[in-house]
DNA sequence: TATTGTTATACTCTATAACTATA
DNA sequence: TATAGTTATAGAGTATAACAATA
């Protein structure tokens, strides 16, 4: 029931940016590690490389990213953000802060604090 | 990540009795309300009723679930489970208290319980 | 008129397998 | 041979709109 409640705040205040959960990982990693290939990026948020093709496609027709064929093997693209696409990340930053925010507000601080530090425990445990 | 964790073991788990957690809800809800409509039932599971569906064929097929034409209103079906669809159920159960023992043993006891409260208050947050 | 279950249909998200161009 | 990105395709899972039967 929290995950239902936490997803549909989050869709609420970032659905008019046109970012989903998904979209938000690709640019908070693109953003934190530049020149990324497809491979790898596809790896680091646990989907098959095919299925990031068409995430790929419409972010650069929103010109959000923007693929670079490498010049050292010309088979991989580098990805990076463009000049807009860091700018939607700053926004949409300020709204997931936000989100958390109003998420926040029904527990202390403390709360707060021990829930993260409990979930962090929980999914540290690879069983 | 808390998420992931929980899904996967969870399907794990569960997968070889081929029970989705929106299939151990809808066993969990028959089980406490004989008789449901269809109707009924997709607004307490959070689906249209028209997805309800392709599901409930699935689970009559696999004679889980019966269908029976409501005698006071002929448009309406009641649903319960079959006795294999109890007794799917009471295995499935058992099934999740492992998968729920194997998380929680990451965690003391008065961790679990200070965990639900939490996750229970913000459930109840309807923002 | 309104409601129940159903169907037809479409959309999103994902994976697998096969292709191409490189390496 | 092997790998990166792509394409074709298919399968879940969901919703909307329209329909027949019934109220």
């Amino acid at each position: 029931m929290a995950q239902v409640m936490f997803f549909r705040d989050f869709n609420r205040e970032l659905s008019d940016l046109e970012i989903t959960p998904a979209i938000f990982g690709v640019l908070e990693i693109l953003h934190q590690n530049k020149g990324l290939t497809q491979t790898r990026l596809a790896l680091a948020i646990g989907l098959d490389r095919s299925s990031l093709v068409p995430l790929l496609d419409k972010l650069q027709k929103r010109k959000v990213v923007e693929r670079e064929v490498s010049t050292k093997d010309r088979r991989s693209n580098h990805l990076h953000l463009t000049a807009e696409g860091e700018q939607l990340l700053v926004e949409a930053e300020r709204r997931v802060r936000l989100h958390e925010k109003r998420i926040q507000v029904r527990l202390t601080k403390s709360e707060t604090r021990h829930l993260i530090q409990l979930l962090m425990k929980l999914a540290k445990s690879n069983v």
